[in-house]
DNA sequence: TTATATTTTCAGCTACTTTTCAGGAAAATA
DNA sequence: TATTTTCCTGAAAAGTAGCTGAAAATATAA
């Protein structure tokens, strides 16, 4: 899940940034509307988070932007405390929802979650497919039911793939949305983080393969 | 356990600030009706204190919205002396316990525990897991029979993690529960307090750790 | 005040994670 | 069959998370 967040208060969109990756989202920042735009335009990600002050283009613009664009990517607006009149504004440019600041980050990770829930209306907490089953609210991965230590990364992709089962993702894909756009991994590290969920969910296993390759373009979760 | 206060009165709102820290609380404090409905809105709390009179936005009004807004944290309404009818208006509003000034600290904090017991309505004033138990009416903690003396931080971080029982907690979010949101925490002193706990409730007792770590995404308490 | 306890930061260490590298295997193409 | 492309994989290198003893800062008590 791959987030963009349009704040040009670098303290909070620090503070933004490092709890979503500690939550294995993959955050990327702008500090302007209008780098803001140009990112998220040329950019496919699954949720801005949108200050509604911002130098060079505001958010309410920036927001009306997008969906002239045909861009639908959810819209999370931060506006701040007493802009109540932004809220409105905000909402009838195209964001879907809205928080005041100053706000705590667990309030941030309910709204985004919320969002990021939105298209599939009832994400499940526990993703599975055949008999691996991934638990987001402990992190716990089993796979025939002996439970698997992931580290971060490892999590991350598995879930990321779980969250698309059945399509295929090609490395680019994979790394834009597992890793930060602006990280510099080179495919092969894909690759390598593929053999590590392998040999620590397929390969112990005799049993039929979950992660499959697919040459030529990339990998795809599933059964068969 | 965190508790907005919102109350114009500086003297009455620091009073309640400071006699709930001691309690081992983390308190923030607004002092209007707008900023107070934004920060509630903004913020998940577990109870809200709440004045009737205010400046900007009246009581009654702001606990109707927060209603409206499907929040259901508990509120506890302050009316002045001979104000009755607001009460009546206050609990319609969606008020769930009222206390009318003045009135002494020892009112206030049993009305608050009562208020946070109750969501779960069977959420026992003992928490415990294995052979620990926390009580929260008397802030006794034992480990097998034997009690353990916490400080108020160490205490609230336990409590935490035992409410929250078998759930993964990042560093980050322990600090926005334990702590308050603007609290300008390093990561390491979550690893330090939870290192206090460890060789107060585990390290002595020859037998199974109950506070884990899970690499990479945080603490969880339990068995095994 | 001085002493005492609590909270927070710091620095070093270890083990684990992440990333790169280099060579080899497998599949596709000529 | 040789060549090219793509992927796999073991191992080295670089980077990071978490633990801990101790010091510094802060709060509380005597």
């Amino acid at each position: 899940m791959r987030i963009l967040v349009i704040e040009d208060e670098h303290r909070i969109a620090q503070a933004v940034k490092e709890g979503m990756e500690q939550e294995a989202y993959a955050v990327d920042v702008c500090y302007d509307g209008a780098d803001g735009y140009n990112t998220a335009r040329s950019d496919d990600y699954d949720l801005i988070i949108l200050d509604v002050m911002l130098p060079e283009m505001d958010g309410v613009t920036l927001a009306k932007q997008l969906r002239a664009d045909k861009n639908h990517t959810p819209i999370l607006m931060l506006t701040a405390k007493s802009q109540n009149t932004d809220i409105v504004h905000g909402l009838d440019a195209g964001a879907d929802d809205y928080l005041a600041k100053p706000f705590s980050f667990e309030v941030l990770l309910a709204r985004v979650r919320a969002l990021l829930r939105r298209p599939h209306e009832s994400t499940p907490e526990v993703l599975s497919i055949s008999d691996l089953t991934l638990d987001t609210n402990t992190y716990a991965v089993r796979r025939a039911g002996k439970l698997v230590r992931l580290s971060n990364k490892e999590y991350a992709l598995l879930e990321y793939l779980l969250r698309n089962e059945g399509k295929v993702l090609s490395k680019n894909n994979i790394i834009t949305h597992v890793w930060n756009f602006d990280a510099n991994i080179l495919p092969n590290t894909v690759e390598v983080f593929i053999n590590l969920l392998r040999s620590k969910i397929d390969k112990p296993f005799k049993k039929p393969a979950l992660i499959q390759t697919v040459r030529g373009f990339g990998y795809k979760i599933g059964e068969a």
